[in-house]
DNA sequence: AATTTTAACAAAATCGATTTAGCACAGGTA
DNA sequence: TACCTGTGCTAAATCGATTTTGTTAAAATT
């Protein structure tokens, strides 16, 4: 019951091993293989349900033909839709995918990168968190094809694809000042990443631009590392402080979900003690009374671009990319809650 | 920039390649090579930081250390919290894991296995659908190592580690009965899947260990593959039908969630309306008022569990297993639907 | 008729490891 | 002195493909 070989298929076929490879590589033409042979290659290939031994192949040729797909959490529910649409469009393009997660442990980043190469995948999908920044850099400086999903670094040139976060802000916030909401909170995390201080901006501006004065206590951040009830006390604290607000903006979907506890703690009722308003959409803003209204990521959107882009650079010969930097608009969704 | 190969490592240390090979993988001393001169070549190797190139590895061993898990859905939570386990257990062996989802698709689950016996993957994680049944007796005849999880085939002997599905039932109709509820419905969908079987086994068994009568009118199968919305009415209409229910219990969480979105719909309030309890926790359960109260499958003991089994297999000079088919406890979560 | 081309494939090198078989030398034995 | 036995390593085969180079017979050219 063992593996058929390249070579069984050959002495099957009654001829040598490199033209069954020209063969089935579709390199029959080229190499002058008759027509007569050639078919009675394929047909012994496929009577007989031969598969070419992979890692004998990647060898070969040096391909993997295998992508490494890196996210913050593999349980988050960004990943959970980001890894469906990119493995389907990575097997439609014959490539397989291999995901990490870094957990949000910096560290860890740079150690997946490095397993990530010891496999030797052929390009990255990459969600860079903070701590990876100098190991991002370290493989564009190899070359290896690379693309940066949901943030990027401004220092790194590489491609990379994500919401348009500005404006995704700037979405929601006028629709809460459109029903005369003027007194909006809005909370972040500290970390450094580009994605977090462009919907700070979407807030700020939007306010500006309705003559709304922007107030410093009307903003939290919430330190990344912390425990889930230090921020949920925070954020109670910040609730509490400043009982003039009637909407809240929560620039993740972590920190609605914190932010939907605290409210429920405090026994306050949506939309009309306090309205709320969350970036990135999850299952639970569904379903929860009275339904939260979000700013949908377009994650379909999102890896169907990011794998296009990979494969661009994956293909040798297709020219210089056009446009390496994309967002993508997102979509406000409106549900009970503001 | 090339890669390092172990025969320029042997060139710097001076010593043939195989030298290196015995050396970097233990066997210097069965291969008496000299102290002096296998530290040497640790050293070498150690500071230009080779790495063996993993597809010639695999090629000439055979062995791929890769796992293939298969799942119902990639972005289901149940997944979430497996493939983190089983990740990070399977990485300290060695192994790495490549995922897969059936996305509830029967034919798709029989493709999925057949494509990760290409890639070669030395072993099999797999959460069983109704439609995969031929291909896993397939796997198993071919003496693939392989653990089912979740579920199990009562006629394909594997081994399998799933949760006390009957008791976890048990655990929680205890505890409605005990505070008095005697109306207790039951939700279900109607694949025919042995985990689910036993939780209906479990909930009948209980009314009729309190010597409450077991109704059919309580119980309702929802067909598997319907519209979502057609989920909803029925199940509404199963409610509304059997207005003296005081519980419902969902036999699995997504039929839970459904369940939510009816009860708010029809402005029903838990507990006191109507108690609810759901087989299998969800992110939502903890946070949706009153809180859900759930049986939590022993997730991190099962991938734990099924690592353990399948590195069982894969460890030839290991003799036959003790235990290979494993029922772990669930656990009763309180919270305030019930 | 001698030489060059071309068709059609076969042989062999190669990818980067592992592993088996083998070789040279030292020391011990008969 | 001839023969074995260990030591300590090297040479070569191997895994299963791809790809470069060779080979042979027939056809075309000079």
């Amino acid at each position: 019951m063992k593996r058929l070989t390249l070579k069984d298929v050959a002495k099957m076929a009654g001829v040598a091993p490199s033209t069954v490879s020209f063969v089935l590589n579709g390199k029959g033409k080229q190499m002058r293989i008759r027509d007569e042979v050639a078919t009675r290659i394929m047909q012994v290939a496929e009577k007989c349900g031969y598969e070419p031994h992979r890692m004998a192949v990647n060898l070969r040729t040096g391909q993997s033909k295998t992508l490494g797909l890196i996210v913050e959490s593999i349980s988050g529910s960004f990943f959970a839709s980001l890894a469906k649409t990119i493995e389907t469009e990575a097997e439609r393009r014959g490539y397989n995918v291999v995901y990490c997660s870094t957990e949000n442990n910096a560290q860890k980043g740079g150690e997946l990168i490095r397993m990530l190469g010891r496999q030797m995948v052929d390009g990255y999908l990459i969600t860079p968190a903070p701590g990876m920044e100098k190991e991002i850099q370290h493989l564009v400086q190899q070359h290896k094809p690379i693309v940066l999903m949901d943030s990027y670094f401004p220092s790194i040139k590489t491609p990379y694809v994500l919401i348009n976060n500005f404006d995704g802000v700037q979405q929601g916030m006028k629709h809460l000042i459109g029903k005369g909401l003027t007194k909006i909170g809005f909370v972040m995390v500290d970390v450094k990443l580009i994605q977090i201080e462009e919907r700070l901006r979407g807030y700020t501006t939007a306010l500006k631009e309705h003559k709304i004065p922007v107030k410093k206590k009307h903003i939290l951040q919430l330190q990344y590392h912390r425990q889930r009830e230090d921020s949920l006390n925070e954020l109670q604290a910040f609730i509490e402080a400043n009982p003039e607000l009637d909407a809240i903006f929560f620039s993740t979907n972590y920190l609605g979900i914190l932010g939907l506890e605290v409210i429920a703690r405090m026994g306050l009722k949506m939309p009309d003690d306090i309205a709320v308003l969350c970036f990135d959409d999850h299952d639970i803003f569904r379903l929860y009374p009275p339904g939260i209204s979000v700013i949908e990521q377009p994650i379909e959107g999102i890896a169907k671009t990011a794998i296009d882009l990979l494969m661009h650079q994956l293909d040798k010969n297709s020219g210089p990319m056009k446009k390496t930097a994309v967002e993508l608009p997102g979509k406000f969704i409106l549900r009970g809650s503001a």
